[in-house]
DNA sequence: TGTACATCAGTGAACGCGCGTTCACTGATGTAC
DNA sequence: TGTACATCAGTGAACGCGCGTTCACTGATGTAC
């Protein structure tokens, strides 16, 4: 099973494609050790150093592989849509969806403990990731849709996903949502209402604003249902 | 060194005491090695086993007293307060803050890896902390100042907050809001006025509903401006 | 065309490390007679 | 009051394990002469 020389690339993907399954049936990054990705390849441990200087670095190069996955998701998602803000919706279920499809490889990517910091490659593939939120935020601004500075508003939509899906994928002790889309769709809409409202309104009294928001809110609503 | 018949519990404080900073200098559980807890309490590793089972049963208790700490840090916040909108506020920005300052102990909690999971007595505390939360929730809707089901509000909520705490304890590298604590009161207060119109507003053609809300925002906002 | 040699991918054995856990033990204290 | 004994907290040495990493090596291929 001796790769002929030039072939050499070929055994770095297959060790790659070996990491993610391992990854995954294991539930954690500590679980990538090099004799299990070796064993699974069919190949002896120390090969995989002909490939990779250390195992940080094959494990920086998953992440990598992972962030790519997540970007193409996004953007096919948002590529359906010529409404901007469809758009920015379509791309927001698809980051959610990714995160819920691959619990630990989001894990992995966003939820890493301080001690184990990323690779610059990796946080290069982030920000190439999060320029593209800001930009379709954007877009919805330009159009009139969303209100205030793009990139304040892709942070907050995103601590909104964010939220949802590291919540569900870490699935701490709490009673879990029953209707797991419509729970998603719902707070991250709220959130962008929210935040459109947000920057329309005053500091307020909260009990004072409250009570004529709510009388307020039923009118707005018999209007939008009228337009429809 | 060695404790009299009687003064065994002595020790399991001692233990416990240890864990803690042990677990935030070196930033994540893993650290709260036996060798090193006993090292840090001036006792041998076996000793440890007088006072627990084993490894699990010791990270366990220490979540135990983590949890225990934010539900009074909460519980205090909104003692602070009358009004439930406003408690219910210092009870989010209490656990928001217990976040940032105890990340490690956060991510123990909430973000732990399905691969090891919470002990019942885990679990009873989460719920009770959550419980609170719901109630805090239903004294709002109580008082007519949010509309809908309390626990599904809760959890919208709490995932907002979770979201803000867990991107910025983590890390991801993405560029970090300026102002933390207008980040999140911004975000959180967006995803409590979004919930709020959520609950009145029919389904909607986004772009004609962006129209017709910012339109009518504006004419809010005077109208809040004007009654402060 | 044939031979010596360089190249290069993968091998096999071993290293030192820190870990959780087990075991028989020690030695101080309290208690029964 | 004195002695034998049970109790109990902590000890010291050792176990087996899996890990990342190193090292000299093997053996197939391509190439120079």
């Amino acid at each position: 099973m001796r790769a002929n020389p030039g072939e050499g690339p070929r055994l770095r993907e297959q060790i790659l494609d070996a990491a993610e399954p391992l990854l995954i049936e294991a539930g954690g990054e500590q679980a990538v050790t090099l004799r299990a990705v070796a064993q699974r390849v069919g190949v002896t441990t120390p090969s995989v150093y002909r490939h990779f200087p250390d195992r940080a670095s094959l494990v920086s190069a998953v992440c990598l592989r992972v962030w790519s996955g997540l970007g193409e998701r996004m953007q096919a998602a948002a590529g359906e849509h010529d409404d901007p803000f469809q758009a920015l919706r379509a791309r927001g279920r698809a980051y959610v969806r990714f995160g819920l499809d691959h619990p630990v490889q989001y894990r992995l990517l966003l939820l890493r403990p301080v001690v184990s910091p990323h690779s610059t490659a990796e946080v290069e593939a982030a920000q190439a990731c999060h320029r593209e939120v800001v930009a379709a935020v954007q877009d919805c601004v330009d159009a009139g849709i969303l209100h205030g500075d793009a990139s304040t508003i892709a942070l907050s939509l995103w601590a909104t996903a964010h939220g949802c899906v590291s919540m569900l994928i870490a699935r701490p002790p709490f009673p879990e949502p029953q209707d797991l889309d419509s729970f998603i769709d719902t707070t991250v809409r709220a959130a962008g209402l929210g935040i459109a409202l947000n920057s329309r309104l005053p500091a307020y009294t909260p009990l004072a604003a409250a009570a004529l928001l709510a009388a307020r809110l039923d009118q707005l609503a018999d209007d939008l249902t009228r337009q429809k």
